[in-house]
DNA sequence: TAGCAGGAAAATC
DNA sequence: GATTTTCCTGCT
């Protein structure tokens, strides 16, 4: 099923893709190929107009819109955050980029798998998960994956995850997907609930047991903002933490900057992660989340930047010989 | 609260 | 080819 969206608000598809909220994109020319809903999307943006492709009737423009936030004043949110250089710098280097709405399931899983890697891993890991447990379906002549269900992954042997390369994520990604399969977690309900209440209810234990294994501050502030609404949720991952340590010192307390300057390191306690998120939400407002995806923009493209030859990915892809 | 392990792949040297 | 880093959390 073919159709378009007009976009009547400021979007830009290719920031959107690259910016690291999602893991089943992959681009294909000029288009972006992804799996959502259960169906096949394919989308490329020609000015003010979203060219669209689904396999299912259920992805329309309705749905493209949602998924995109497109409803929202993009220009109003980033007048909000830009409160300063680093942030006004890379809302303008970087306009156009919207936070998504994921699927709340699909978002937790992922991020789940998230931990020490980095994209092209994450991607990797969440494709054999697909690949192996989600329901195949045909889309122009390829066999393609919906994100498992979480009943499939409950019952799936860690061993067979462990073979899909996600390591000690295995069992974390099993005790996740039971919890929610087994009903112990209502999105609809966490996304009612004020931010910290949603976050203090994902991070919460039930019986004696951690309700999501695997799960911290993290992970939790990834779903609250890429999927339950919590748009001040401000998720702090090394490369956030290194453009705050560099470019918000004040929002770093002493303890933080003495064992900064002592190991070099900056490893988060979960004190620190809760301190400085907050900080930042005081800083940042009510839209902090989106300024937080466009500090992480920012701090990744100054890392690529490090090296020339590989700053374009379709350079890289095009050029690479074969390993 | 601190310190460490965890698994594998990408990035870097 | 070896080493370091990687969108972190759980356990002691």
């Amino acid at each position: 099923m073919e159709f378009t969206v007009a976009l009547d608000s400021p979007f830009s598809l290719e920031y959107t893709m690259e910016s690291g909220q999602l893991f089943r994109w992959s681009r294909k020319g000029e288009w972006w190929h992804g799996v959502v809903g259960g169906s096949a999307l394919k989308v490329r943006q020609e000015g003010d107009v979203l060219r669209c492709s689904a396999s299912s009737d259920s992805v329309g423009s309705g749905f493209v819109a949602r998924y995109f936030r497109l409803d929202e004043d993009l220009e109003h949110i980033l007048a909000s955050i830009s409160r300063d250089q680093p942030v006004a710098r890379a809302a303008q280097k970087y306009y156009g980029m919207r936070l998504v709405r994921q699927d709340a399931w699909e978002c937790l899983a992922s991020f789940v798998l998230a931990t020490n890697a980095n994209i092209p891993r994450i991607k990797k890991m969440v494709a054999e998960v697909c690949d192996s447990c989600g329901a195949a379906f045909e889309f122009e002549g390829e066999t393609l994956h919906a994100f498992p269900r979480p009943e499939a992954l409950a019952a799936a042997p860690v061993a067979d995850l462990r073979r899909m390369g996600l390591g000690y994520r295995a069992p974390f990604l099993k005790h996740v997907a039971s919890s929610v399969a087994e009903g112990r977690v209502d999105f609809t309900r966490v996304a009612s609930l004020s931010y910290e209440e949603a976050r203090d209810e994902l991070l919460k234990d039930l019986f004696g047991e951690k309700l999501l294994l695997g799960v911290g501050p993290k992970v939790a502030d990834c779903v609250l903002l890429f999927s339950c609404g919590k748009d001040e949720a401000f998720p702090i991952d090394v490369w956030v933490a290194r453009a705050l340590a560099r470019s918000y010192p004040k929002l770093l307390d002493s303890a933080l900057k003495s064992r900064l300057a002592r190991d070099g390191k900056l490893r988060l306690s979960r004190g620190d992660y809760f301190r400085i998120s907050k900080a930042a939400r005081g800083r940042f407002g009510r839209y902090a989340g989106y300024a937080q995806q466009y500090l992480f923009m920012a701090a990744r493209e100054s890392e690529a930047g490090a090296t020339p030859s590989l700053s374009s990915s379709a350079e890289l892809s095009a050029s690479r010989p074969s390993p």
